[in-house]
DNA sequence: AGATCGTGGTTTCAAATTAAAACCATATTA
DNA sequence: TAATATGGTTTTAATTTGAAACCACGATCT
């Protein structure tokens, strides 16, 4: 389960997140939660996948503190599987991923699922890149910085 | 290669571009290839994987239109993997991932790298999700609604 | 009470995937 | 000519996955 995904002793800013959500399948069980599912076998149903990969990957999202358990609502002994406040940071993830979807595997017209704003049912707007000074950016106009290396840290 | 990732007929709008992506190590070269990596070997040892993961991740890439090859630039007999737009337009999801990391991976006040504007070389913008009408939306605001059915379709 | 069913798992085991290492091909360098 | 660098492929063992069987517990039916 501690795959190391980098060689690097601490993984960088975007292996360390990659690493604490696990596989597809957990982000497809984050979406499913989004979506408002919260039992073992709810998810299992929507998604298809054997119970032990879902046992593991459940257990692995609650270890990250991405997901956490709360007994189950309706009085029945069991359990539900709920996003915490850093499963929720998730969402515009999904959300990037959706939209790229969106452009790039569905023709112009086809029809395909879309996320709206619940309170007036218009399509949300796309997520974009912007500088604190308000203008777009793409990835050219970006860079990555190392930050600012403490006295006596040489490399 | 063509692992199926959704029980479901048509992976859905989540799904299938994860399925195109392939997994973390592919997302991982696709950053490196945003900050400029271009060769077989600098992604090798940049990432530290097995050289036959290298290159079947690459060959996948290319076949799902994310990266392409080119002549290298340089001269010399080999080749160059570069991001198609379909590729580029994976860039909000690596800032939404690392945005995301940022938030819920470092201490306060722990220093990291940051992805900065250019020009000016301050911190990008946060990503955040509007509506139409420019209100922030949070995950609670939305819904994923079905495209409506054409006649003939029924469930 | 006893049997059966629904939910939520774990265990087992075969099959698929991954990863390390060895190997290979080509071109450049010494 | 030999050695080395680049960019892979092949081979093989170890790991992971996934399907199915199994298990535990409580509720329900008879």
């Amino acid at each position: 389960m501690a795959k190391r995904v980098s060689h690097k002793d601490s993984l960088c800013g975007i292996a360390r997140p990659l690493d604490a959500i696990g596989d597809w399948w957990s982000l497809l069980i984050i979406r499913d939660a989004f979506d408002g599912l919260r039992r073992f076998g709810e998810f299992q149903k929507s998604l298809g996948l054997a119970k032990n990969i879902l046992s593991a990957r459940l257990r692995n999202l609650v270890a990250h503190g991405i997901m956490d358990t709360v007994p189950a609502s309706d009085g029945t002994p069991y359990q539900e599987y709920v996003l915490t406040q850093k499963g929720q940071g998730l969402f515009p993830l999904l959300v990037a991923l959706r939209q790229w979807g969106e452009d790039f595997f569905f023709e112009p017209d086809e029809p395909h699922v879309m996320l709206v704003d619940r309170a007036t049912h218009m399509p949300v707007r796309r997520l974009e890149l912007r500088a604190q000074d308000g203008r777009m950016l793409m990835a050219e106009d970006t860079v990555v910085v190392a930050p600012p290396l403490a006295a006596g840290e040489r490399e």
